[in-house]
DNA sequence: GCAAAAGTGTTACAATTACACCCATGT
DNA sequence: ACATGGGTGTAATTGTAACACTTTTGC
């Protein structure tokens, strides 16, 4: 019997906004599970690889254009998707929500951020792809520094702490953890301080891609 | 235009034997790349799932029934068969060599165990793939006890040493290792001696599957 | 009795944790 | 002047790394 086995990709793309994270999911606008809330993703094309296959899904479903984007995991049971034979290559990405306007189209009714507590019912197997992607996020964060791709550009040091409380669920303690950060020199302080109203200013600083590399290839990890 | 993407699963095995890590390869019966060697796998049938069907392929074309398995990467770039477009999904797994006897039948005119540095030019991408493969083993056992899914089931001290030793490429302190590992308690010592012909017999060891998830639930981690 | 591998403790050093007060700004 | 969040150092504890001699067996 000739092999009748499709493929798809799929993305789970993290963002982080006002001490929370949140994940990108779409409306569905066809069979199956037409009108309910999934992952955004589609079938993989003839001629494009698999990276070019999520960014292109990505684009045309939610508008945005992905920075940082790494294969989680692929999902082929037998019975994932109720009317065919699917599987799917799931993705891991990272972005800024401020720096994008987000908008559905093509096979998407509607598109919208989602807290990570605050999940609604998801299609297919998307509940298990998305827990995975968060065991995934969470362990990641404590040895890549793949934080910086969620905050903005410039960011006070509260920012990253707050992020890394959220992201790990307990407290760190501010001091340790700055010593820590700023003692491995990826981040260069600027000149640049911000007000949030109330309270001292807070310095501003930038994620040193160079400095990183440069320390990594020394084998000289990142690790929290 | 009609979706026209195969699916295949490929399997990087490793094995380990007098002191050296093996990866276990066929001899590809039918084209493309006939007679070259390559890693073994096979199309994914309709009504199976992913790890259905490596067990399968590894059965079929090698003879062995694997313990250790895990997902390990998709593969998708377009040109990586040269004929059509074809997708994979590798595995990556472990098994004790002495406890099979490998045949070759179905897609492969042979099977064969190559030492990690002495490998024969690979098939398609699989040199990448077993690359990643490599990689994935050596930091694997620094945070997972997966060694001894290498080993026999009881084995004595020294073995696990030269394990890690090979694995890892470097030295490691005989005394700090022992304690570190025993300390742990994840390894039951047996009232069983095993001599080498020549120097002191070694007492033998059993890893302890149940005290090690137990230790995982509290939360303490395996870290070399 | 000697060659060969197994087994074992202590000390120095490095890394991690715990912990509390002052600073700069807005109102 | 007070409320709010930003910024900082030190000491105790823990974990890691370095290091060499004794024991048991086979020949």
């Amino acid at each position: 019997m000739q092999q009748s086995i499709r493929l798809t990709v799929d993305a789970v793309v993290f963002g982080y906004e006002a001490g929370s994270i949140s994940v990108l999911l779409i409306k569905r606008k066809y069979e199956p599970f037409k009108g309910e809330w999934a992952i955004p993703g589609g079938f993989v094309l003839n001629d494009e690889s698999l990276e070019e296959a999520v960014e292109r899904e990505l684009k045309e479903e939610t508008g945005i254009k992905i920075n940082y984007l790494e294969q989680l995991y692929t999902f082929g049971k037998p019975k994932r998707d109720p009317r065919n034979r699917v599987v799917s290559v799931a993705y891991f990405g990272l972005i800024k929500p401020s720096a994008f306007k987000i908008f559905a189209s093509t096979d998407a009714e509607e598109v919208q951020w989602f807290k990570i507590d605050e999940l609604p019912k998801l299609s297919f197997d998307h509940e298990e792809i998305l827990n995975m992607a968060i065991t995934r996020l969470q362990s990641k964060i404590t040895y890549e520094p793949v934080g910086f791709e969620l905050l903005d550009t410039k960011f006070p040091f509260s920012d990253l702490e707050k992020l890394y409380t959220t992201l790990l669920g307990r407290a760190i303690d501010r001091r340790n953890f700055r010593k820590k950060i700023l003692g491995l020199n990826i981040l260069d302080q600027l000149d640049e301080k911000v007000s949030k109203g109330s309270g001292r200013p807070a310095n501003l600083f930038k994620f040193n891609k160079k400095k990183y590399f440069k320390l990594k290839d020394e084998g000289i990890l990142f690790d929290i």
